[in-house]
DNA sequence: CGTTCAATTGATACGGATCAATGCAAGTGG
DNA sequence: CCACTTGCATTGATCCGTATCAATTGAACG
């Protein structure tokens, strides 16, 4: 039997450059884990042993300088790819924001079996052309946008990446969204503290761009305006 | 006649991962470029028709808000990869500090060449995967570093990076580099203004840990306390 | 109803941006 | 060879945005 048959991320994740018969190889190499929220599963400056697809539920990346401040490099979505293979040591941690389930490789023996699947190697390319792409993005929001810039970029970011959930349900054009991170988490990531992002998400709600039904959840009800603080200086 | 025997880089390039006929059929796919200090080698947006390897100078990555403000997103060094193949458009800028040579290709062309030859892409693979490392770096500096730390780190790269000219001589362990970048293009590296740049350089000077002999060049006089201020929060 | 933990709100301090002036070296033309 | 220009870099004074410190509110849960 092969879990992949019945996998949501079959045609997503790395596995779509595969065949029927080499996703069964692969499936033989790897094994199905659960994660709970906070729990980590790589950790920064560790020996690289494991490599992965997120089936299901939310990550992140994240690194700490030496003196313990916190920067989230980037979030990981299901059909997401994990790890550094090719490499002898993780660079970066991975903990997991929500419960999650994951699709886990020891990386010599995916090493091995991308290497003599090019097909395999050059979705990894892609992925990770596009994920440096983002991830220069980024780099320019923490050079050079203000807090609000900040948040209204990131809400943005997750608007289009997060899975919408019914928005009021009339014709407005309001999309709403939960977050799967917390406020600490949306500092991290930004670059801020927790009290920035608070004031600036309040002042995006007092100035009607935003509405927050609870802590967890999102509605955008102008997204031009949202557009417009996203490229504050 | 093959240009590649000679070049400089033919070893470190992602060229080291082809056989020597295969080195050919590439080359006959390629053309040197001469860049100018300042030119553009690729506009940010622009469609993505140019690939290539730095063979000699140094070139910066970068992107700008869209009121103008730019922020560096790396800096490209010889025997380095420029551009984004497998993609319609070009996400970033490339612009030349010094006076370059380059070896570009056709992207389409590139692109297909590289499908037929795995090792090579392995290689960029590899390449892709360091640089994104590199740049989540960059991540955690912009993200949380002081003004201090971000200078700091940068002038421990570039003691790293750059090829070092002689020291003073004498036993010193001072460690002498050019900058290829002006005062500004370090600051729009760090997500700085150039005044803090030169502020946070002569305070560094003022205690001894570096010297400014010129304009251009840097003398690392005390590496463990420059290391100290990397670090800072 | 109290406990707990996260989020919000308020008051203040500080780091870096901004605005403005000066300094310094490399051309340029008389 | 020397005045003049030009382009960076440095230095100074002030302002503003975000961090920091501290208190309050609010929701989830026993």
């Amino acid at each position: 039997m092969n879990a992949c048959a019945q996998c949501t991320v079959r045609e997503t994740a790395i596995c779509s450059s595969l065949s029927a018969d080499e996703l069964g190889a692969l499936n033989s190499l790897g094994r199905h884990q659960m994660l709970r929220r906070g729990q980590t599963m790589v950790w920064q400056g560790d020996e690289s042993l494991l490599v992965g697809n997120v089936i299901e539920g939310v990550l992140k990346l994240s690194s700490s300088t030496v003196d313990g401040r916190e920067q989230t490099l980037g979030i990981i979505f299901p059909s997401d790819f994990i790890g550094r293979p090719f490499g002898p040591t993780a660079t970066h941690s991975v903990v997991a924001l929500t419960d999650a389930q994951v699709c886990t490789f020891r990386r010599s023996a995916f090493d091995e079996f991308a290497q003599q699947h090019p097909h395999l190697e050059h979705n990894l390319l892609q992925r990770t052309l596009t994920e440096l792409d983002r991830t220069r993005q980024w780099m320019l929001l923490l050079g050079r946008k203000s807090a609000t810039g900040r948040v209204a970029s990131f809400l943005m970011e997750m608007a289009n990446r997060a899975a919408p959930c019914a928005g009021a349900g009339n014709g407005a054009e309001t999309i709403g969204f939960d977050l799967p991170l917390g406020r600490q988490d949306i500092a991290d990531l930004l670059g801020l503290t927790i009290e920035t992002v608070s004031r600036q998400l309040t002042g995006l709600r007092d100035q009607g761009i935003i509405a927050i039904p609870n802590r967890r959840a999102i509605e955008v009800r102008d997204m031009e305006r949202l557009e417009g603080c996203a490229e504050e200086a």
